[in-house]
DNA sequence: CTCCTCCCGACAATCGATTGCAGGCACAAT
DNA sequence: ATTGTGCCTGCAATCGATTGTCGGGAGGAG
């Protein structure tokens, strides 16, 4: 083994901790200081250059901690992953990190950093106790699950909130979310277009969203008369169940469906597994389609069916009426558009 | 559609935010409510009792941020996802995810927030800006890919600050991390004594860890003097493009190789689609052998085997030694053991 | 030379909680 | 009645940055 190199210099003895210590050595006051870092132009244009200079030549940077007591502002972002009932992997799914992955994203950019929680309600009131403590300017909630009360509740008396989801009829606070209905319609007419008559509705409706995309399969069996049949089975989100699920499905059915519409890609793409398993041929015995699009529904072979969600554009929707909340206006829930992404699996 | 329902009341009016409040209410100075919340048992107990209920009554949390600038701390820690040199989906790899979910549990659980930020690395000096920004307490470094250097030059300056990865012999920074050669000996030897002759390893030396893995198997094959051979095939950590890496592969390779030693979890998954997709039997064509041992290896199908690495153990050793070394203590790094979970690829 | 204007920078209050220190009150001892 | 002893509680300084207000100095006009 070879010997490690020796110690590096051990760093600048006179520290510049506070805005107070930069100013002495500028040889103004500590107002000056602060005025110039800011680029506030009451300060001369020498005086801020050579303060500037002073700051970066010692690696300062004001305390955010002081600068957010005084500003009244606490600079970061609740993102809030509420994990319904289901506790433990949930939160590995792939679908949390895509959405969490733009959100940090939007949020750095405007200068905010992203605060995450997991959250497994225990009781009603959790949001209000988030709230209270008061630790960030507002709060971006993922997955509405089965926490609308929780929710609703919160956002009567508190603004600065918005959640990712469903938009029901009578909700108080803003959501965000693509048309569900519309995306359970899109993926069974596709289906039916397919060919498929024993369609397999993969999830479980106790989500909100999961309901609507649920409802929209529904609308479109009804509307071809008996001609098509639609069989519910609910499938745990988890990844770790889905694929347990699915096999018990398959093993209980009398009959194998022609399709598959599965609530979520990370469903789907259990399904498929399952199914190749067992020497079912995708989409020649079974016709498949997914949900969200996310990267693995590209990347599964065959690549996966599905019903996009452009979560890029969701996260920025998310942000920007969190911001607009934050300076006080009442907006709107957003429904984004649903779209048929037709790949191999159908 | 139905009616919404009212409007709910509005709040109560006079409206308790600061410490100071509350002692009005009291009766008492802000110094004494501020030491009645924290449980100091100077203050008699009686005037703490009233305090409390008062404060619970008015859902009264002392401000954060306030407390932080007194304290001294900022109450969160950074966890910071480096994607080295792959932008994009990369952070939905499970990996991350599941690797964050306990770090979130366990920082919780100490009263920190878990500031998450992705770095896509662009100078060289993008961890000393962080932490010259300085908005926590400490630093947790998921995925050191390849910036050893970044890391080695920040730890020499600053403490909290600890890595979860490969140990390597020089290193300055405190890591967490399991014992990667063995690991790759562990599944390399299990491959072998099942029969295997011509092994393939799916992985991108690059990254330390992987180039660790490798080592191991490495080790083991050339032990074997010459009756088994390694084809080393680089794949992307991606799973957008690890996917698309093994059909490569696949369909370069003269000879179908009989074993296969993925270097991540999420590219044996994906192996395991494609050699299915392609009709090839696992394990009865074709042996797989994952590593780490994330909830898809148990939930893909068959299931997987694979190296696991305890990222409980791990996220709990990583707070550990961070909040040591916020303490002032120098501590040393973790190698832990890995251990081989058989299932039924293999 | 004096006065007025203008602009830059300093003083001090402030954000909200924490904490060392001093002082007040009750009760017992002398 | 006075002093002593504890045990609480309040005062005020502090953490570090921001910002309204005010003063001082330079420069131009009379």
């Amino acid at each position: 083994m070879p010997s490690c190199p020796g110690e590096p210099t051990p760093g600048e003895p006179q520290k510049v901790r506070t805005i107070g210590d930069l100013a002495r050595l500028a040889g103004v006051s500590p107002a000056t200081v602060s005025r110039a870092l800011a680029g506030n132009r009451l300060v001369n244009a020498t005086t801020s250059q050579r303060v500037r200079q002073l700051a970066e030549a010692h690696a300062f940077k004001p305390s955010a901690v002081a600068r957010n007591l005084r500003i009244r502002r606490r600079g970061a972002i609740a993102v809030v992953i509420c994990l319904g009932h289901e506790r433990g992997q949930h939160l590995s799914d792939p679908f949390f990190m895509t959405m969490i992955s733009h959100l940090a994203d939007e949020l750095t950019d405007r200068g905010f950093q992203l605060m995450l929680s997991r959250v497994v309600p225990d009781s009603d009131d959790w949001l209000d106790d988030m709230i209270a403590a008061d630790p960030v300017d507002g709060f971006i909630l993922i997955g509405q699950s089965d926490q609308l009360a929780a929710l609703e509740r919160a956002a009567a008396g508190y603004l600065p909130l918005v959640a990712w989801g469903a938009h029901g009829a009578c909700q108080r606070h803003c959501s965000v979310g693509s048309d569900n209905v519309e995306g359970g319609r899109l993926a069974t007419r596709h289906l039916i277009e397919r060919g498929c008559r024993r369609i397999a509705f993969l999830g479980n409706p106790r989500s909100v969203e999961i309901a609507h995309r649920l409802a929209g399969a529904r609308e479109v069996v009804r509307a071809q008369g008996g001609r098509v049949s639609l069989i519910e089975t609910p499938i745990h989100l988890s990844t770790t169940l889905s694929g347990h699920d699915i096999a018990a499905f398959l093993a209980s059915a009398d009959a194998l469906p022609d399709g598959m519409f599965a609530a979520t890609d990370s469903i789907a793409v259990n399904a498929l597994q399952v199914l190749t398993g067992r020497g079912v041929a995708v989409p020649g015995d079974v016709k498949l389609v997914g949900y969200d699009d996310l990267p693995i529904a590209a990347a599964s072979v065959p690549a996966l069916t599905t019903v996009r969600q452009d979560f890029a554009q969701g996260a920025r929707m998310l942000v920007q009426r969190l911001f607009d909340r934050i300076a006080g206006e009442r907006n709107e829930s957003v429904v984004l558009p649903a779209e048929l992404v037709v790949r191999a699996t159908s």
